[in-house]
RNA sequence: GGAAAGGUGCCGGAGUGGUUGAACGGGCUCGCCUGGAAAGCGAGUGUACUGCGAAAGUGGUACCGAGGGUUCGAAUCCCUCCUUUUCCGCCA
């Protein structure tokens, strides 16, 4: 969410942010609202100052034997007034509310302005020594490699759920399992993470904590049973963790890692990149999550993609990172990395980890202060990466490490997870 | 799922319709005292919105789990929901 007293006092700054945001604002809107909202509150505490006034002498009255039954009356249509103007309020801040919702956060000053991906900027990218990308090589994509070894199995998956809900089966579950937990102990041992071990569906008021809510609602599984949300995200409940609460400044910077499946609806995308893992609606992910203080939000973002980074390292997994543009930007980011691994059989980049700073827009909505001494609490800033996604990763894995026999080699570093160093086809 | 009892400020804990933003105690901050400290004494100690002000500040409104309602007036009465504890049932 953006301060209101920002959009008052710089309209024009936050209309350029936003339109670079392709989003078509409604703040000229918004600002009628804030200036209604703000008379309706005026008069109504004036109202309620008057009757506060008066309910205050009549016990003194009533002491004094005075006949108050006259001021009741009075007292009555008073009630009756600051109802009616309470109402009006009601509706109108509704709708201020709606639209406060509703609207993205701005790009950070840093991001490059542009339309689309298309204007997404390649800031390095790493390859593993002897690898040659360019070069089209005769490779087996991840679901033909997925079979011969019998470690993915896309169509039992389907018949189990529906497209898009992967069945992982002997090496391929444990590899899978590996993968993760190698993620997080990386993280936890070198980056200085700790780790939780959230729920995985979560309230309304966590999504919209986050600014899952409610401009994204059609993309979540949703319990209607109980008003729960599958989470799309790690994000969601370790960033909520400390909605509506102050840190102490001293506990700054904390960060977070955890695991979590991921639950998407991927409402509109159906047949785009449809094909195995490219896009699916369950997937696992470790994510990173960070409260900072402001001043050092930045400096956090690029210390959460260096870590993000330095799994791939390990991995041997090529890869390369993108400033995301404005137009490309999600709705709760001011500014965003994006990291792609690469694919030999797709012969393209696949996003394998975004990694966020969200400045105050989320801790706003949710509420998450921090607090120095005895001054004033103000809001952290939030910033989240997946470190990473092991879906789009287990395509880089397994394409780039396959062998001319067929079989799969694991990188060293995953080894002691795996207990294997090798799948082979005709085992199980 | 059933039954009962709770949810008050940083913490403990009063308060069952009328100067209660909230007694009392603890904590914390500042001051006095001291060579220094403890003890003691004095003062202060929430958040949000909104008006005025360049600011310090100051006026108002709201907030005693959340949301409604009754009333001239609600922390106090009524309804709904959430949550905690205990007991019963079920169960990995």
């Amino acid at each position: 969410m953006l301060d209101i007293k920002l959009i008052r006092e710089n309209p024009g700054l936050v209309k350029t942010g936003l339109t670079n945001k392709n989003d078509n604002h409604r703040i000229d809107e918004l600002l009628e609202l804030d200036k209604k909202r703000r008379e309706l509150i005026t008069l109504g505490d004036e109202l309620k100052n008057q009757k506060n006034k008066v309910s205050e002498e009549i016990p003194k009255l009533k002491k004094a034997g005075t006949d108050t039954q006259p001021l009741f009356e009075e007292m009555r249509q008073l009630g009756e007034k600051i109802k009616k103007n309470d109402d009006e309020l009601r509706v109108i801040e509704e709708e201020f509310e709606k639209i406060l919702l509703f609207t993205p956060n701005l790009p950070h000053e840093s991001v490059p302005v542009g339309k689309s991906a298309e204007d997404n900027l390649e800031v390095r990218r790493w390859i593993p020594e002897g690898l040659n990308i360019e070069t089209k090589k005769e490779v087996l994509d991840h679901i033909q490699l997925g079979k011969n070894n019998k470690i993915l199995d896309f169509d039992r998956g389907t018949k189990i759920t529906g497209s898009g809900f992967p069945l992982y089966t002997g090496r391929g579950a444990t590899l899978e399992r590996a993968l993760i937990s190698f993620m997080l102990d990386f993280h936890i041992r070198n980056h200085g993470y700790t780790e939780v071990m959230t729920p995985f569906i979560v309230n309304k008021d966590s999504m919209r904590g986050t600014g899952q809510l409610p401009k994204m609602a059609d993309d979540m599984y949703f319990i209607e049973r109980d008003g729960l949300y599958l989470i799309p995200t790690a994000e969601v409940p370790i960033t909520n963790i400390y909605r509506n609460e102050t840190l102490e400044e001293e506990t700054l910077p904390v960060k977070f890692v955890g695991y979590s499946p991921c639950f998407r609806r991927e409402a509109g995308s159906y047949g785009r990149d449809s094909k195995g893992f490219l896009r699916v609606h369950q997937f696992n992910k470790v994510e990173m999550v960070k409260f900072v203080k402001p001043e050092n939000s930045y400096d956090e973002l690029e210390s959460l993609v260096a870590n993000a980074e330095a799994i791939l390292k390990a991995l041997n997994v090529p890869y390369r990172i993108l400033l995301l543009c404005t137009g490309d930007l999600s709705f709760s980011a001011a500014k965003c990395y994006d990291i792609e691994t690469w694919s030999p059989a797709e012969h393209k980049w696949l996003e394998a980890s975004s990694c966020s700073n969200f400045e105050s827009f989320q801790a706003r909505r949710a509420n998450i202060k921090y607090k120095a001494g005895g001054k004033k609490g103000e809001f952290v800033h939030t910033l989240n990466g997946s470190g990473l996604a092991t879906s789009r990763l287990m395509v880089s894995l397994l394409e780039n490490n396959q062998q001319p026999d067929g079989s799969i080699v694991i990188p060293e570093a995953l080894r002691p997870y795996t207990g294997f160093d090798v799948i082979e086809p005709n085992r199980s």
